[in-house]
DNA sequence: GTGAAAGCGCTAACAC
DNA sequence: GTGTTAGCGCTTTCAC
């Protein structure tokens, strides 16, 4: 059979001498049929090679059985896994998956979310830290609302809520719970002057980040040195270059605390660039515990979070925001994992 | 102004005193409205928020924007920076991105393009090697028309061509030359016995790259060790547990080709548990040039492969494939990327 | 058990 | 410049 167009229900009716309707019984399966006619229309579609259309299909009020993917940069492994997560859950909900990136910025972010709206995502999840800016956050909850009057659901993957009454579904993982064991083990282990590289500015997860960092000094009796904690983005890049300024400027610093896997991969290579040793002369540790972590070189004391985890919780509390009614905000724990970057200082 | 249901182009116009038609006008921009009329009507879209329904306007023949993506697994860093690159092309395309997995089960790829068939994405691009199959082959055959006839576009991006005919666009990298590249350097140090780990049964990329090896053995006349080859999957941990067992029986190997740099890092690390070193008793070398290969210890030699280059190029191909037509098969090149994993052998 | 008809939200002819 | 109308492909009452 050639093609030469789309065929339609209609197409397939007259290929199999009943109506439209009956065809659209018969692919629904929800309807009862006779058998005989059940198979003719089934011939037909077979011999078209007929699939619906899904946007027709949508329009009539099935919905579109999408779920919205919101996220920073698809290559950053990170988002990679939460992504996997959401996909998986989305797939065993019988949605797919549409996936927009928005390279850091809040402008981008914003628009995308218009564009989710206008595809009527059953929800638009969003992922990595936010912004911390009074604008920032009103236009997110706008967008929140204008998503629940539309049958859709804004979620929040890895970032804190925008506050109550909000609808919304916060999927959180405890990044200061993070901080502050990754910053305490480094403490217990004689560590005083310990650097934080990669503090985003206005990012929440620096935020929260900073306050473990603080608390778990103070926990000791001790105060973190502000000058130790350093701005920078989460690339390799910065890790290595912030690194070597770093060294070069305060020979007193012992333990790095890389905010992400990736900057650590960056300050273990330039550890290394410099003559110095980890965990000899410096400790590293990082955060994420993306797969990788544990090929470099020490292999790196991180902690680990739930990502794949996050990306189902979200999907699946949203989907089913009636059943987890009481449960539309969840904070998934983190935990540390000890490898070889970490000894006491020299 | 409090929502409570999707607004319509039609609530829009009655809010603004003038016909729906003009609503889409404005809303359009493609043709004349007195600038009195379109501020009222941007009044009130801005005071419902109102945004279209794109599956209606999708529904009316403007088509649906929206380019597929098919992957076996989104979490890898090559799918991921292929996917980096459809992404930003389709998004400079004014397109959206549908994603779909399907987890190297080929019933699932055949399943999730029918999937986005009934989308109507403008293009559905396959990433990485598909299976040498005849009955694989035929329904791939079968899909590339089906996909044509509804005025879509199947692309292979990274594997080779379904044959002469077969309404597709093909965009690949030099697979065999990039295996035979990384076999000459490691053959022109002094190796002789090269085990090629995780060939992947009835992968079109591994069918390359074996020839790759062996006619980089042939061009030294020499002749490659078939008991060297081992199958297995593309994974960290086969690379771990493969490496064990191959330099635990062939002692006399002294040179590792990994299938992917995700190998690479299980085997430079099983070296490391055996109490060997690298490179020093055995040489590694990888394929793919993911960010991390850097990072590994030590750095690895591997094979670049351009891979947002590959998913850009896809993209641009197949949306412009009335431009484009005489080169809708490219090969991209790929090259040799020497570190530190490769010494003379002892 | 099946068909006829209405209508989802939008846009593009076609009037005026 | 603007309104009226028809219809995209589908599902779903409502008849029969």
């Amino acid at each position: 059979m050639v093609l030469d167009r789309r065929w339609t229900v209609k197409d397939v009716a007259a290929h199999a001498g009943v109506s439209p309707a009956t065809v659209s019984r018969v692919l629904a399966g929800n309807y009862p049929v006779a058998t005989a006619t059940r198979s003719r229309v089934m011939t037909a579609v077979r011999a078209l090679d007929y699939v619906v259309n899904a946007q027709a299909r949508a329009l009539k009020g099935s919905g579109t059985k999408t779920v919205a993917f919101v996220v920073s940069d698809v290559t950053g492994p990170f988002f990679a896994h939460v992504a996997h997560g959401v996909e998986q859950q989305a797939t065993e909900e019988g949605r797919l998956c549409l996936v927009c990136t928005t390279h850091d910025d809040p402008d981008r972010e914003l628009a995308v979310i218009d564009l989710m709206r206008e595809q009527r995502a059953d929800a638009v999840v969003l992922v990595g830290g936010g912004y911390e800016s009074t604008a920032y956050h009103e236009r997110m909850v706008r967008l929140a609302h204008a998503l629940d009057d539309a049958g859709s659901r804004l979620v929040l993957c890895g970032r804190p809520s925008l506050g109550h009454g909000v609808p919304s579904t916060v999927v959180e993982y405890d990044n200061e719970g993070g901080a502050y064991a990754v910053v305490s083990h480094l403490l217990s282990r004689g560590h005083r002057k310990i650097a934080y590289l990669g503090a985003q500015r206005d990012f929440t997860t620096t935020t929260a980040r900073i306050r473990g960092f603080a608390q778990a000094h103070e926990a000791m009796g001790l105060a973190a040195d502000p000058d130790l904690i350093v701005e920078g983005t989460f690339s390799r890049s910065f890790g290595y270059t912030a690194t070597q300024q770093l060294l070069t400027a305060r020979r007193d610093v012992t333990a790095v605390f890389a905010a992400t896997d990736m900057i650590a991969a960056g300050v273990l290579r330039a550890i290394r660039d410099l003559g110095l040793r980890c965990p000899e002369d410096i400790s590293v540790v990082g955060y994420d515990d993306v797969p990788f972590a544990a090929d470099l070189f020490p292999a790196l004391t991180t902690v680990h979070i739930p990502t794949e985890d996050l990306g189902r919780t979200a999907v699946r509390l949203a989907l089913h925001r009636d059943e987890y009614e009481t449960s539309q905000h969840v904070v998934l724990g983190t935990h540390l994992v000890v490898r070889d970057s970490v000894a006491a200082p020299a």
